[in-house]
DNA sequence: ATGATGGTTGCTCTGACGGCAACTGATGCG
DNA sequence: CGCATCAGTTGCCGTCAGAGCAACCATCAT
């Protein structure tokens, strides 16, 4: 509400990007002047003169041969810079939806070359606040958190990013000690949609983790749960569940949702 | 060049979007209408009003708490659906096979204007994320990740795009300093299908890149391995062919997914 | 209270844009 | 070859939207 400026000229201009992002897509061919007059309803003199303007700023990218023309370089970059302030901004809810059902610490975790980074957290009342903020832990898939960020990645890199001598450094007690047993967990975790260990990485300690993805559809984060196992053991599987649909939901509210 | 409309408000608003994509950074804490103001150099009424029609079209959201400004869900909407959005989801797992070979950050480029632009990166364990997700440099032919992208313009372009003048401002040790020397270079990397270059843009820097095509052929992005001389530099023309065969790859796929 | 800082709103005058129509240029067809 | 059609660009003018300034709120610290 209130004040606006350029209101029009800024409406505009993203029916424009918003044609071009439907009715052309990525794999669409690129569209003309007139077909997006037509799509929008407007002027064709004006629409010519706006993607000019546009192209002129990066925002579409006009096809050298088609003359048509499609989304540009620069919403990319615009969006790909801030996409993680943002994740936390919105991660919030979704975290705390989580809390108030199983009642433990709920972080978010992005992977940092081959550590695990907790970007957000919340905690239930009553809760001492622990790591909070930035907590630095080895994956190295001895974490729910760990193998969730890199459940995505092809057997091949697995096996030459995890070490046999890796796994076995990883956690107290790893369960999984070779390549080949973290593949066949990678794949029961994609196929249940999300991950637990049980006092694998320290003793008494148990956890699950689910992931998020980004508009590309590629695991940018990942929701866990790290408790005690005499408060979360017996409930362990349901709070995966709930792990997985907060993580689904916040992927959904991250790109499409307003 | 050509005939601009709302060129002075759409300017405007992208100044205001990339203030608040930068300066917010990855962990950034919302912007404020002052703040906003200074970093562009515009009244702040300007920028009070800029930004209420901004957020009303969902470009920016406004932070409850601290009420400042960040990026909002329709970029990442938009952003979704541009090329380089596809690129990245289809080269990733290429990227990640350079780097478990070689152990070096790698990186996918593209073109834009005169400048290189980083829209994808994969680093290596132990690799502290560095700039990630998008940096510009200036290519002007003193980094390979550059001269690959203009390896199939023809001459006249070339010549025309690259003075002398601009040749000898690129990098600290520029090796190429005319045209001719550019275009014979640049049919040494036609003929080898990579590009290397040995500490031409910055001192103990080596780098190598080879080009991704989409499916008229065009040069569209590069794929990049940027390290120092002391870890890459016995091992240069290697890297080298894994980036072009990397390359090669991600072109096939590009072309195949349609 | 006082002042400082951050944000919004009223107001006027200027110049940028909407709309139309003419123009260019490519393509097709008898 | 001439004519028609369609896609895109450009020139023009009156009107309306926004730049800029200053006044006005809100919050917080002293």
């Amino acid at each position: 509400m209130a004040a606006r400026v350029n209101a029009a000229g800024l409406r505009r201009d993203l029916e424009i990007l918003d044609v071009l992002a439907h009715e052309a897509g990525p794999r669409g061919e690129p569209l003309g002047v007139t077909r997006v007059a037509e799509l929008v309803g407007r002027e064709k003199s004006q629409i010519s003169r706006a993607l000019s303007s546009l192209a002129e700023e990066g925002l579409v990218e006009r096809d050298d041969r088609s003359s048509g023309y499609r989304l540009g370089w620069r919403l990319y970059a615009l969006a790909a810079r801030t996409f993680e302030s943002r994740l936390v901004a919105i991660a919030t809810p979704y975290l705390r939806a989580v809390v108030t059902r199983v009642q433990e610490t709920t972080v978010l975790c992005v992977l940092r070359g081959d550590d695990v980074l907790t970007i957000a957290s919340e905690t239930p009342p009553h809760a001492f606040r622990g790591v909070g903020w930035e907590g630095v832990s080895v994956p190295a898939a001895a974490t729910s958190a760990g193998r969730v960020l890199v459940s995505d990645w092809d057997a091949d890199t697995i096996r030459s990013f995890f070490t046999e001598r890796k796994l076995a450094a990883a956690g107290e007690h790893p369960a999984i000690r070779t390549p080949d047993q973290l593949l066949a967990e990678l794949e029961r975790i994609r196929a249940r949609g999300y991950a637990t260990v049980d006092e694998e990485f320290e003793h008494g300690v148990v956890g699950c983790s689910a992931p998020v993805r980004d508009f590309n559809g590629r695991i940018v984060a990942a929701v866990n749960i790290t408790a005690p196992k005499t408060r979360l053991g017996e409930r362990l599987d349901a709070a995966g569940r709930f792990v997985a649909n907060a993580a689904q939901q916040l992927t959904r509210r991250l790109v499409e949702s307003r």
